[in-house]
DNA sequence: ACCTGAACACCGTTCAAGT
DNA sequence: ACCTGAACACCGTTCAAGT
């Protein structure tokens, strides 16, 4: 019994500690001699939960997606509005930015793309079509554009696809008031209703 | 005279060689050893024409900031008109990415902005400004709209953004009309003129 | 002037060996 | 069940040594 806890709460620490250097340094920057120092073990150990680093890394992305998921849900559930939905979502990528300048991980292993096992590849798409779908369906609550079915999902892809880079563009300059401050122009510009 | 030749073509060989795969598979992708194989020298001699990895990420990312504002400047000493300009610029980005599938060094290089030498976290601020600067001048054009200055700067710093992120978006699909959809989105939206 | 092999401390991974 | 040291082929970098 115990020792399933230590298991566990070991499996736990690696995960927290992994995602947070993919989220500040990306898939190459993650070392597992420097995890498992963070976690107090021995790099060899690390691979006794994760056999590659692969599978770490799609490991912690399949739980990052579904942390946001449950949350942006939460949002739609509560029947908040329109306007509030995507204000609140814009927030969920500032505030990841004003934590250490980190990087949501969609964005961040995007560009790594080429460097990634096809297994990390495949979860950075599911988080990019689970944040889609969210937005689609925020989209359609609108009540005064009003936009086509086609015209709903290209405009939620291209939502997603400029706050990762309203986030690329504040990391660069260390400077996550540059974030904010091109998220508003897209408001104002109508790209985010 | 022809060892001053073969010392230039050397320089030359590894720089391109150095810029298509940095766009490829980023800064910590790049591999001296793997670079070297394709010049057809020892990784030891790398470092005699560039110290150390980070002099050769400045060098190659000053050389494509230079690239690209003599062509960009080209467009509006040509005279071309607002929609010509954008509809080039957004060109040279979806250019790049149907190149096999590569990323606009801005954008690649901000993702991985802390595991970079500051000398090339410099050059990559350089590139941004450069192009934000160009799209001002560009906007500028504009005889439908007119934006107030602070709303032009602004204007420019989301497009550049909102381009790197649609490129992020169409290369971690593998698919460049991901791209051409993405910015048809932030046109018809009107955050692209 | 230009290039190299060898060494150094790093990396992910494997595996036999420990408890 | 969980952890480890040692080995392997990688990495950027350094440097004495070659031409």
């Amino acid at each position: 019994m115990s020792k399933t806890v230590n298991k566990i709460d070991t499996k736990e620490k690696i995960m927290n500690a992994a995602r947070l250097t993919l989220q500040d340094c990306g898939y190459a920057g993650l070392s597992f001699r420097e995890l498992a120092k963070e976690v107090g073990i021995k790099s060899a150990s690390i691979h006794y939960y994760f056999p590659t680093k692969g599978e770490l890394g799609a490991a912690v992305l399949q739980r990052y997606t579904a942390n946001l998921a449950e949350y942006l849900d939460g949002l739609l559930t509560k029947g908040l509005d329109q306007d509030v939905c995507l204000k609140k979502y814009t927030d969920v990528f500032r505030t990841t930015l004003r934590n250490g300048n980190r990087m949501c991980l969609g964005g961040m292993l995007a560009a790594e793309h080429k460097e990634l096992p096809a297994e990390v590849q495949a979860e950075v798409i599911n988080f990019a079509e689970m944040n889609i779908r969210w937005l689609v369906r925020v989209l359609f609550l609108d009540k005064k554009v009003r936009l086509g079915v086609e015209a709903i999902q290209s405009r939620a892809r291209a939502i997603y696809a400029a706050i990762l880079g309203a986030q690329l563009a504040g990391r660069s300059r260390d400077d996550a008031s540059i974030y904010d401050e091109i998220v508003k122009t897209y408001r104002t510009a109508g790209l985010i209703p």
